[in-house]
This record gives C-alpha cells, structure tokens and sequence, in this order.
DNA sequence: CGAGGGCATCAGGGTTGCGTCAAGGAGCTT
DNA sequence: AAGCTCCTTGACGCAACCCTGATGCCCTCG
C-alpha cells in the first residue's frame, strides 16, 4: 500500500538532487491533461517560461495517476479524453483532494459546464482560449487555495475498528477490504474528510446526490444504516457515525 | 424540510414594518452588485427560487458597506458600476476578507479579465452569462470556500467549565461530549457568537425560532434551563448564562 | 407590608425524525 | 437474454424532541 505521502512542497518522497528539472521549493507545480500535443506544447511552454514546474498527462489514467504521485498544486484539464470522461477524472481526484481543477473544453454548451463546475471543477474555460486569461485564472486559482493547501489533511485514516485508504479509494476491517458500492463510499469520503465535525445532512445530501437534493432524509438514513452494517463493530450502537437529531452526521476515530 | 431545526409555523410574515428578509441558518448569503436593475432582478430572483439569502447594491460604495455589514458568503459584482471602478471595489473587499467574488461584466477584453482576476476575483463571466452557468459557477465558489469555516472570526470559545467548538458543532464538559438538541445548539451559537454582550429576548427568539416569534419569552427560559443544566457547574446559580431581567441574557466566560 | 410581574423548574402529550426491513426497477456484466 | 448489483422508495415501530401549562420563588413597586 502506498505511504502516506507529505502534502507540503518541500517533502517530496523523491529525494535525490539529480531530478530531470531543477526543482526550486516554494514553485507551484501544475499538472496539464490535454490529449492534444500543441495545446500540452503551449501550456507547457508558457508555464515553465513563468517559472512553474509542469507535468502533463495525455490522458485520464495518467492524469490520476500523476496526480497521487506528484501532488500539483493546480490542475489544467481537458475534459476530452480518449480514455475516459472527463467528469470521471475529476470526481475521481475529487474523492481525496481539493487541488483546484481548471477544466479546458471545446464544449460551449451550458450543460457541460454546470456539469463539471457541479462535480468539483474550479473553473471552465472554452477552448480556444487567451493565454493571458488562462494563465490569470490559474493564478487565481492557486492564490485561493493557498492558505487551505498547508491545511489538507492525510490521505489514510485510521479507527480503532478500521482504516479508509483516500487516495486507493479502499477501507480495511480485520485486515479485509471492505466493498463499497460507490454511493456508500462517496458518504464515506465527505465525513470522513470532516471528520470530528458535524456535516449537516442538507451538506451531505448535496455533496453525494447533488445540488438540487437537499431534503430527502431518508437517503442519508439508508445509506448511514449501510455504512454502519459494513464497518461498525455494533451497528445498533455506532461509535464512529454518530447522528445527531435533526441537525446531521458526524464521524468521530 | 431545511435541517435546521424550528417549525414551520408560521411562515407568513406577520411582523409588519421592518420586513426583514426570512433569515434560515445554513442559508448561503449573497451579494449582488449591479447598477442594472433587470440584472439585479433576474439574478435576485433566481437565487432566493433557490433559497439563497439575497442581498443588492447599485454601485461600489454601496456595495462596500454592505459586505461590511452583512458579510455575505458570495459575492457577484458587475465590473460596470457608476461610482467606482470594479476593480477598486475588490481591492477594498480583498483588504479585509476573502469572501468569494465573482464577476460579471460585459467587457470580453482579455486585459479585463486578467486585471480583475488579479485583484482578487474569483471567477470571470461575461454578459450576456447563462444563467445555469452562473449559479454553477457560484455554487463552486461557495463549495471551495466552505472547509475554511465560516471564514471569519475564530471558532472556538473556552471557559473554565466547558469548551465550545463552533465550527464542529462540539460542546465539551469535563472531558466528555455534551449532546445538545438542535434548538439547544442554536441558541447556544447566538449567545456564543455575542459572548460578553447582552443579547436581547426578542433578538433571541428571532434568531432561533424564527422572524414571526418576539414575544414567547416561555421559551427562553425553558431552554435556557436545559442549557444551564447540561453546562453549568451549578445550575442554580449561573455563571455563564446571566440573564438580566426584563432585558434579555448573556454570555459570559 | 402586600400585590404583581417576571423567572426557574418540572412533567406530560403531541409530533417529528430516525432506524430498519423489504420490494421494485434501472443499468451493467456474463 | 438472464442474472446480478446497486439505487430508490415506501411502510412501520420507536425514541427523542418541542411545546405547553402549572407551580413556586424572588425581586420590584405600590
């Protein structure tokens, strides 16, 4: 399993001084997901000329992958793949970080975006784009995220009763993996993520379902009751998720 | 139903004059500067359809005080305005909070968008905007912004009998959690908030119950009971929750 | 000194919200 | 095409919560 890999700049697990670019602390790293060479060209080039340290990845998998392995501070991506949807990659990094995403599309239609703003994106720009305004919205970007970056929690979280992998997307009990359908683990991943806070069911609700769901209790109750059945020693007498009447859930180690 | 807890009892305003907009807690609060008004009604419209907290300035100045005073979670700005310039107006909103703003102009030059966003813009759409658009753009902004809290003051309250955690919804006593009720919480969070200050029935009962409440002081002092009894080392004689008589209560360290 | 209003405390009843079980239907794999 | 998993939805019992009225105390004012 992977090491709980450092979320600050200077604690790279890569150690050697001989990497490929000089690697200065305190640079911003990118990671650039486009499919296309000359628009992965341009970005890179006028990325690094602005003294950013860049990765690129020419599709989803590698995007993923990357990203577990680099840790940019911001992401560019291009929600045309060849391998998989785009709204697949960013839910997929949305499960364990909060790196700010800017999503790149030749789509203009209203839908795509709202579809990609609602499944995490930070932002969307319509291809072809102004270097200029790429760049400043990228600068943006990261300047907001900065002072939540020093804050971003591990990936693995450990109970007495079980462990949640965040990153491998895997929960062990007893030394088993415990399967998840992928709604119980999205509920999983929000409290788990807020863990030892109190996460209204109203914040719940629209985290795993959606923006327009944040009324129907009795999802929450019926997938709560799963959670527990799978991890909780004593599912009757949950230690770990709590419900507190009328205002939401909480997940205590 | 809203999470929150209160009745829906009574939810025609019956509170004549001073026709305060019906306040629930949770409510994301927005700011909408704009110095047209077929903007500012379709815009304000939309988000109270969608049970937003609408606030409205027509220009900068304007708009200044009203962040001051009300301290919105959002914040859409026309870059267009007739006193000021837009980019002056977020200069002085980035001096002192970092509360999402999201612009709005009709200007496509690219300089624009970078000069704005630059100064501490969030987001950047030009007229005419989708409006699904918009709000998925906005519903963005106040997702990111959420895990930092509140986003302004501190979140924990000591005394020297028990430890309020705001942000986590958490009371501790003696070393053990304190399970209160949502309407226990609720009014606990108002006292807290104005720790020192004597908070006045009527305020209270608004803030808690809901705007059409102001003279049910019964409730008060059942609640006040309940909050006296799970927090005070001795309920009989409070020392944190003082009540003033014929005036309202207060909290104290 | 007596009367009155405001406050604290307690207990009971009505209602809401939660946990649980079970069945129907959609989507995907075999 | 059949079978499977997963999501949705409804019903029901039970515990918890909110409201309400009654009682008694204390302070204030006549």
């Amino acid at each position: 399993m992977t090491a709980t890999a450092g979320r600050a700049r200077g604690t790279e697990s890569r150690v050697s001084g001989a990497d490929k670019p000089e690697r200065q602390v305190g640079m911003t790293r990118v990671l650039v997901v486009d499919d296309e060479p000359q628009i992965v060209r341009a970005l890179v080039i006028n990325l690094k000329a602005r003294k950013y340290d860049v990765d690129a990845a020419p599709d989803g998998a590698t995007a993923l992958q990357l990203a577990a392995a680099r840790h940019p501070d911001v992401i560019v991506l291009d929600l045309g793949l060849p391998d998989m949807d785009g709204v697949e990659v960013i839910k997929g990094l949305r499960g364990w970080t909060r790196v700010p995403i800017l999503v790149l599309s030749a789509r203009h239609s209203s839908d795509e975006k709202v579809e990609a703003l609602d499944a995490g994106a930070d932002d969307y720009v319509t291809k072809p784009f102004g270097m200029d305004e790429l760049l400043a919205r990228l600068r943006a970007a990261v300047r907001r995220a900065e002072p939540t970056g020093a804050g971003e929690d591990d990936v693995m979280v450990d109970t007495e009763d079980f462990t949640v992998d965040l990153a491998a997307k895997k929960v062990n009990r007893n030394g088993r993996d415990v399967r998840l359908t992928p709604t119980e683990w999205h509920l999983l991943e929000v409290l788990v993520r807020n863990a030892g806070r109190l996460v209204s069911q109203k914040q719940l609700l629209q985290e795993v379902w959606g923006p327009s769901y944040g009324t129907e209790t009795n999802y929450l109750r019926v997938y709560m009751a799963q959670l527990r059945r799978k991890l909780e020693a004593d599912p009757a007498h949950p230690r770990h998720f709590i419900t507190e009447p009328g205002m939401g859930y909480r997940f205590e180690r």
